[in-house]
RNA sequence: GCAGGGGUACCCGAGUGGUCAAAGGGGCUGGGUUUAGGUCCCAGUGCGUAGUGCUUCGCAGGUUCAAAUCCUGUCCCCUGCACCA
């Protein structure tokens, strides 16, 4: 057929954009289901990964359309962010109109799919119709104290008098200036996020996320529970606290490590000899990235400071140390050494040739001893300093000896998270600007709810040649008077970071025209009731987004926004998109597509070509807007749905992508030679009825589980062979043709929504099928006979096909005949008998041989043997198979209990099947009816004929 | 090192105790339609066999009447985190 997909979709997406079918409204009596992708940030035009994501979104959206739900599928963008800003420099504009432009573009790309949006929900961060409402949450969260403002260190350049984020940072080195990057304390705003960790540690254990999300965030919050212990220094008023997770190993302290950082080092050391030292490794670690820190994991460094801390349980006077692999930020940048049992200390004790002291034993009977590897699991207390600890194991040690230190009062049991406060602010234009006021007299002031939104001024150029936020400079925008007092203040000039935008954005969704509010609270709650019912997107967020929308829930739903406190219901990651890359196999390395079928670089061997994630850096992109062209948006969607399910990895292929358009043209066929039935019906017109309702329950289980590949190879590989099965079997009636269409279309419709429309039309189907209801198909009791008919026909032409091979090399002449025994009538009976015994859980092994002999046919002497052959293969079976009852599906029991005729239906299908063995005729008989040909009879069986050919 | 996920036929990939020599697709082979090719349709694709047997699901053991599926050990791959005390 002419398919002319360009035609086709964009009629269809006119009509649907003309009819506003996808605008949605709260409706308490309808089941809600919320759809939603990860917030694209607007690049340009959309790429692969995108098509990916929206067209698993579309699908599901679709899907629960048909299914009857109030479905909320909204899009929009994530429009602040540095790539905006950076480009405006480029270009001398501004970033404003830089983003404009760039969402027109990917709007445009998106419109071109078909994808099944409420546009009129649609938003943009960067426009003060939604930042204002980021100002007013972060009032409201300053007002519940969630916010506060510390100093903290920050990646700082020098030269060009800027904060960089981590990712300008490249070698240690200014990405624009190449000087060494320097960390600096500066006033920042944090959002407490810490206070919500063990709620958001906690109810991970509750919500339908991926193992991999879930362990990902276990870690990231990274909880642990210990003990805070206090070292007093020897001959000082000063304490260092320490936090450790081991108190069992309190005995075993031969040193303490402070982080170069810690405050405590620089007055210990002061004016001593170590003092140089201390410096050198301080400002060595200071200079060093997150990246650097890594690399130099193995070299353990440290300095002695010259000073003792006293072990407050047994008075042990120990060394202090700095040492390069204290962390600072986490617990309190001091840690208690017990070389007998942590690997780093033990290291760092032999390096610097200090005492190791081992106190645990792995068997509560032994010696704790010195090993290498360290013996660093739970164990038996040993040498302990204080009587009642020798003996104790793991927790019991642990609280028992946090109980000695509370009683002392040298310290507590405690819990540490490696979660951080949300570090929110950044030095940049193209964000939301906190709304803050610095007041000479009042000190930080709110910006009035009535004065918001803070606007960012559009009357800047952007260039190279200015550094830092332009904010900083501009007096329009730094002018103003305090509320309070009203001389005149300093706006603050940070902006926040662009997760903020993405951490509640969802919400705005369900309520975006609100003019008063960021949303009402009866329309949120009703469209977040149980969280997005389906949020797609990439694991790269598995932490940083996730986490900061979870936490921007919990912390809304406390100050009375919204009442749900966990956002997202069904989390599902889409895999990667791969394309081959040209590879070189010796030296294992992908380069760039321009070195296809050329020489490695490095090696010179030639390169082969492999799969690689999809990335600009290798240009092994794949264009969606030249592939929409091409093949139109349905093909394009069918094989990214087809390729592979939603979490899977996927491999872009030329190949596969044709021969998924190769697919549409003949559903397309399908449908147009089945516009020119008569009615003629026929056998095989309820076989098909039954298939299309069997394929339908199982493609709505399989959508409904988000199986999009599973539920596509039925909607539009199974249904096809259905029909081109129908075909061959020469069915052709219209009647029965319309009640298929009318069903498979609806099916077609979530991956391939134009043609389904297409379709929908011709058949004169009502509404639009992107707005109709599947109305019930239920399963009818006869569907598992036809089923199992047509199953046993097609079995049947199947061992004919093997068998015949097999007889025409046993034969001189050619075969023109096929001779089929079926069963004979007291096969049957007993079968029926062993089905109803077995219903009865019948004991085969014990009683079956005694009831068998019972048996009339057990009288007949020549049958004997065959007799109870046939009954033990019915009911015990043999080493390998269980007895038949046991085997036979649900539709072969029916078939045998409703004594199927098998010879008539394979006289009334002779032809067929004749046709389908490339042989003259086909003839059929119960077994003893006829000659037994090739003495065939003792092999049928019910169901199981004996074949044979001459 | 820790955590999560994997290893199924030529390739991709479904399959969590029997109905499994293992869906579906791709590739390849043969046949038909057609014939300039292509499309399209049918069949085959571990070995064997006038049939329903044999060997196979990373490797080695074990449980069971029965294992791709459960258990133990082991090797390999991917992903994330990582001097986190």
């Amino acid at each position: 057929m002419e398919y002319d997909m360009h035609q086709i979709e964009e009629y269809w997406q006119q009509k649907w954009k003309d009819e506003s079918i996808f605008s949605v409204y709260t409706d308490p009596k309808k089941p809600k289901f919320y759809c939603l992708e990860m917030f694209p940030y607007p690049s340009g035009n959309m790429h692969m990964g995108h098509v990916r994501n929206y067209s698993i979104g579309d699908a599901m959206a679709r899907f629960q359309r048909l299914m009857g739900k109030n479905v909320l599928y909204p899009m929009g963008y994530d429009s602040f962010g540095m790539p905006a800003e950076n480009a405006a420099k480029k270009e001398g504009g501004h970033p404003h109109y830089v983003t404009e432009r760039n969402i027109a573009m990917i709007r445009k790309d998106q419109e071109r799919m078909g994808y099944s949006y409420d546009w009129n929900r649609t938003f943009a961060t960067s426009t003060p119709e939604y930042y204002r409402w980021n100002q007013e949450i972060f009032i409201k969260f300053y007002e519940a104290g969630l916010v506060e403002r510390r100093f903290a260190p920050v990646n700082w350049c020098v030269d060009c008098d800027t904060v960089l984020a981590n990712e300008q940072v490249k070698n240690n080195r200014c990405w624009r200036c190449g000087l060494e990057v320097i960390q600096k304390d500066m006033a920042q705003w944090f959002l407490r996020m810490t206070q919500y960790a063990d709620e958001l540690l906690d109810e991970l254990e509750n919500i339908d996320f991926p193992e991999n999300v879930k362990a990902m965030q276990r870690n990231w919050i990274g909880r642990s529970q210990g003990a805070h212990i206090d070292f007093p220094v020897d001959g000082e008023d000063s304490v260092i606290g320490a936090f450790t997770t081991r108190p069992d190993t309190i005995f075993g302290v031969t040193f303490v490590t402070l982080s170069p950082e810690h405050p405590l080092c620089e007055s210990l050391v002061s004016g001593t000899e170590y003092e140089e030292g201390w410096r050198n490794l301080r400002d060595e670690c200071a200079k060093m990235s997150e990246f650097e820190r890594i690399n130099m994991l193995k070299e353990k460094k440290g300095v002695p400071l010259g000073r003792f801390a006293i072990n407050p349980l047994n008075g042990d006077r120990v060394p202090i140390y700095a040492g390069n692999f204290v962390v600072a930020s986490y617990g309190t940048g001091a840690v208690m050494a017990v070389p007998g049992h942590d690997q780093r200390d033990y290291d760092f004790a032999k390096k610097y040739n200090l005492p190791i002291k081992p106190v645990l034993s792995r068997n509560s009977n032994d010696e704790a001893i010195e090993q290498n590897p360290v013996f660093d699991s739970l164990g038996y207390m040993r040498n302990s300093s204080r009587d009642g600890f020798d003996g104790l194991f793991g927790n019991e040690a642990k609280t028992e000896v946090i109980n000695l230190l509370e009683k002392e009062g040298s310290g507590y049991g405690t819990v540490q998270y490696r979660l951080k406060d949300w570090l929110l602010s950044r030095q940049r234009f193209w964000g939301t600007p906190i709304p803050m006021l610095h007041c000479e007299s009042c000190g930080v002031v709110p910006v009035p709810y009535s004065d918001l939104p803070v606007k960012l001024p559009l009357d800047i150029k952007f260039s190279w040649d200015e550094s830092g936020n332009p904010l900083a400079t501009n007096n329009d925008f730094l002018k103003a008077n305090c509320p309070k007092c009203g001389e005149s203040a300093k706006r603050e000039t940070d902006t926040m970071d662009t997760f903020y935008d993405s951490s509640w954005y969802f919400f705005r969704y369900a309520d975006s025209g609100n003019l008063n509010n960021p949303f009402n609270k009866e329309i949120a709650d009703y469209w977040m009731k149980d969280g997005v019912d389906l949020y797609i997107g990439g694991i790269e967020h598995a932490v940083m987004h996730l986490l900061y929308a979870r936490f921007f829930t919990k912390a809304m739903r406390d100050i009375g926004m919204n009442s749900i406190g966990e956002p997202f219901g069904q989390l599902v990651c889409q895999g990667m998109l791969n394309a081959p890359a040209p590879f070189c196999n010796e030296c294992n390395i992908e380069f760039h597509v321009d070195k296809n079928g050329g020489k490695c670089p490095t090696c010179d061997s030639p390169l082969g070509n492999r799969q690689a994630k999809m990335s600009k850096s290798l240009g092994n992109t794949v264009s969606p807007g030249a592939m929409v062209e091409e093949y139109g948006a349905d093909t394009v969607r069918l094989f990214i749905l087809y390729g592979a399910n939603p979490e899977a990895g996927m491999d872009w292929s030329d190949n596969a992508i044709i021969s998924n358009h190769k697919q549409m043209q003949s559903i397309i066929d399908a449908f147009k030679s089945s516009r020119l039935f008569t009615d003629s019906p026929s056998i095989v017109d309820s076989w098909l009825l039954s298939k299309m309702r069997m394929n339908h329950a199982k493609w709505q289980s399989a959508m409904e589980n988000v199986s999009l590949r599973e539920g596509v190879m039925i909607s539009h590989f199974e249904m096809l062979s259905d029909w081109q099965w129908y075909r061959r079997r020469g069915g052709s009636d219209r009647k029965t043709v319309e009640i298929f269409f009318r069903h498979w279309i609806p099916m077609m419709a979530p991956a391939t929504p134009h043609i389904a429309e297409e379709f929908w039309s011709k058949i004169g189907g009502q509404g639009m099928v992107s707005e109709y209801v599947i109305e019930d198909v239920t399963k009818l009791e006869d569907d598992i006979i036809h089923i199992a008919k047509e199953e046993y026909l097609r079995d049947l032409i199947d061992s004919s096909r093997n068998v015949k091979g097999l007889a025409s090399r046993h034969s001189e002449i050619s075969l023109s005949k096929c001779i089929i025994q079926t069963s004979p009538k007291w096969k049957n009976d007993i079968a029926i008998k062993a089905l109803s015994l077995s219903n009865e859980n019948f004991d085969f092994k014990k009683n079956g041989m005694n009831y068998v002999k019972s048996l009339e046919i057990f009288d007949v002497e020549k049958l004997r043997g065959e007799v109870i052959q046939t009954w033990q293969s019915f009911t015990i079976g043999n080493k390998k198979n269980r007895g038949k009852v046991y085997t036979w599906t649900e539709a072969e029991k029916s078939l045998i209990n409703l004594r199927f005729n098998e010879s008539k239906f394979v006289n009334d299908n002779a032809e067929f099947i004749a046709n389908a063995l490339s042989i003259a005729s086909v003839s059929s008989y119960d077994v003893g009816e006829g000659d037994d040909v090739a003495g065939k009879a003792r092999v049928s069986s019910p169901l199981n004929p004996g074949i044979a050919f001459i």
